[in-house]
DNA sequence: GGGGAAGAGTGGTATAAAGTGGGGATTTGT
DNA sequence: ACAAATCCCCACTTTATACCACTCTTCCCC
């Protein structure tokens, strides 16, 4: 479970620190591609990523799913790994995909950690329309 | 079952004190997160936290429920410890959000536990439109 | 009622960890 | 061979965490 969010600096060479709570659920790599909608990027704990790798080829066989959003989620997909300062890098096909400069946001989204450009995830905590809580506190 | 209004201080560290009564249902970790209206922030023990979240992923499926609330309430939320005086850290973010600066009100709101700005939970009491108990007393 | 012990609340300091920036060697592609 | 990109260190600043000290209240017990 992923929780928290967090605002880090993204230095010329497209290097992002990792926070520490999500680091530490890493066992020295991880993946990270588009999210669907390309509005930010998703990364995945190798586990979780081969589990949503085999649920696309399950809803592929079973006509749900086409296979050029099988070519877009695997080729946009990179491998990564962690510097000694607990740190990735975000190749700049990625981060121009998600319009990320020099900051980014990085959030636990429960099941899944989303990397956003910062103005843009301004825009999901403004989204007031959803506001209906008393339905599941 | 939750109980009772306490007003507590907050450091410059963002330290406070969780109630004793209160401190006594948690074992060792609880969560925060921001209340859907952010007017307060609300402290789970971590069974009710893990149901909050399961009756939000259950609504997503569902379509009652959308994926930023979703986002909004997993990215607001803390995993919190208590040092050895029983207080808590509450991060800046969440402090921000709940506009509490150098003390707070926690209370005890049945099923959960709230914590306010002093002024905001004053326009909580001073609420008299509401006061139509003999429905329920 | 007085004295002492235990628990609750508050404040500060020292140490460790997290986050950020940059240099320079090595690799890659042209 | 050259430029660009990548990798591997090192240094610094900020923030979090663990510890320790003190006050105040409550509750016993004598």
């Amino acid at each position: 479970m992923h929780l928290g969010k967090h605002h880090r600096s993204v230095d010329d060479k497209g290097r992002i620190a990792m926070p520490a709570t999500f680091r530490d659920a890493f066992d020295d790599t991880g993946y990270i591609a588009k999210a669907p909608g390309h509005h930010c990027l998703t990364a995945y704990l190798p586990s979780d990523f081969t589990a949503t790798i085999e649920r696309l080829e399950s809803l592929l066989r079973e006509g749900q799913a086409t296979q050029n959003e099988y070519r877009q989620f695997t080729s946009s997909a990179v491998e990564i790994s962690f510097d000694a300062q607990g740190r990735f890098r975000l190749p700049k096909e990625l981060r121009d995909a998600a319009r990320i400069e020099d900051s980014a946001i990085v959030a636990g989204v429960g099941t899944r950690i989303e990397i956003w450009n910062p103005d843009l995830w301004a825009g999901v905590e403004d989204d007031t329309d959803s506001l209906r809580g008393e339905r599941w506190l």
